[in-house]
DNA sequence: TGTACATCAGTGAACGCGCGTTCACTGATGTAC
DNA sequence: TGTACATCAGTGAACGCGCGTTCACTGATGTAC
């Protein structure tokens, strides 16, 4: 994971992986069957991480609008720690080529947004989400929080300040899409 | 340009171009110095597209809100005709490796986003968008509309409907960040 | 108009390199009797 | 407790492959006198 944090799944050989480990590039088979199969742990790995992000956040918020900012917090710290991992989900690098890849790569994709989907649900039934916007839209506008700017992220090798931005777009974001609340209804 | 984007920057090797246009591979290096040399031609063509956008949009439209709708517009005319050719700009693919290169997409995002942030700030002067918001955030988000969705238009291989979308996606955007307008004053 | 030469796109053989992968091997550790 | 064997992580040499690139070459086209 850290090799593909810092030089992206592009740079995964098999040789690098086992000079990090320190094993010579044919013991790696002793614990993979082949690259295909290190790649897939590594997207699971992804996966795993996206969505013990949400599983938190559902269990420290109950309202559903502070749980998503929390997601995208959470989603932004991911960004920062493993400059931009998230990132290789939405990038060519892994499903160029073999169509199974983009397969998988778009079921991790599909998880996350999924998870993101139920909470925009649960927002609109509980009235904090305007009731009237397409829930894909809005989960898209979630994504596009943060998809372009952990690409700008890493682009500028940390340059550009992705949670001052998480911040700001959040605010965005609400106002497009929170509920104008009224008095509390009891 | 049309073989990157059936298959991406990753299978634009000098062996598929020359195929491609009916040479030897050894004949490509009459016409480039360097695969590198390609590559930057290909980025070229990539920014003069996306400034021609903004440009037309700017020559068809007074309206700056009505400029950026039109840019967004464009923006997916451009993802579906070269199979989300734009996303490359944001892909590992094209900087995974060399600096310099990573430097150079930077700075074709940036010319474009230079374009985007100017047209915000008209809209800001004219009182078409929202004068307390910050102009990075404002391009960003459109960047939002656009860059996810791409990246499913690619994984789906067409299947997501990125005009769709777009059109939803507006709205929503509007909703955030358009100034609502009172009474027209002369 | 005809000859002599320069220019230049395209050829094909060859190169070195890094890659993923295989395979027979070694040597340490765990288990059975 | 001591011997015999199985298991298994790790080794190192070797492989075939596709890649970007080079270089001396061919042959057509353009230019000068």
């Amino acid at each position: 994971m850290s090799l593909v944090a810092n030089q992206g799944l592009r740079r995964l050989s098999v040789a690098a992986l086992a000079r990090r480990v320190g094993l010579v590039p044919s013991g790696i088979y002793r614990h993979f069957r082949s690259k295909e199969e290190i790649l897939t742990a590594v997207l699971d790995r992804i996966q795993e991480r996206l969505l013990a992000n949400v599983q938190a956040a559902r269990e420290e918020h109950d309202d559903p609008l502070d749980c998503l900012r929390d997601v995208l917090m959470r989603h932004v710290r991911f960004i920062r720690e493993g400059r931009a991992i998230p990132r290789l989900i939405f990038s060519d690098d892994v499903h160029a080529g073999r169509p199974d890849r983009r397969q998988r790569v778009l079921a991790v994709l599909r998880r996350y947004t999924d998870e993101l989907d139920a909470l925009v649900r649960v927002g609109q039934r509980q009235g904090r989400i305007r009731k009237e916007l397409d829930v894909q839209t809005v989960v898209m506008a979630f994504l596009g929080m943060v998809v372009p700017a952990g690409i700008l992220w890493h682009l500028t090798e940390g340059g550009f300040d992705v949670t001052r931005h998480a911040q700001r777009a959040w605010k965005m974001f609400c106002a497009a899409v929170a509920e104008p609340q009224e008095s509390i209804t009891p």
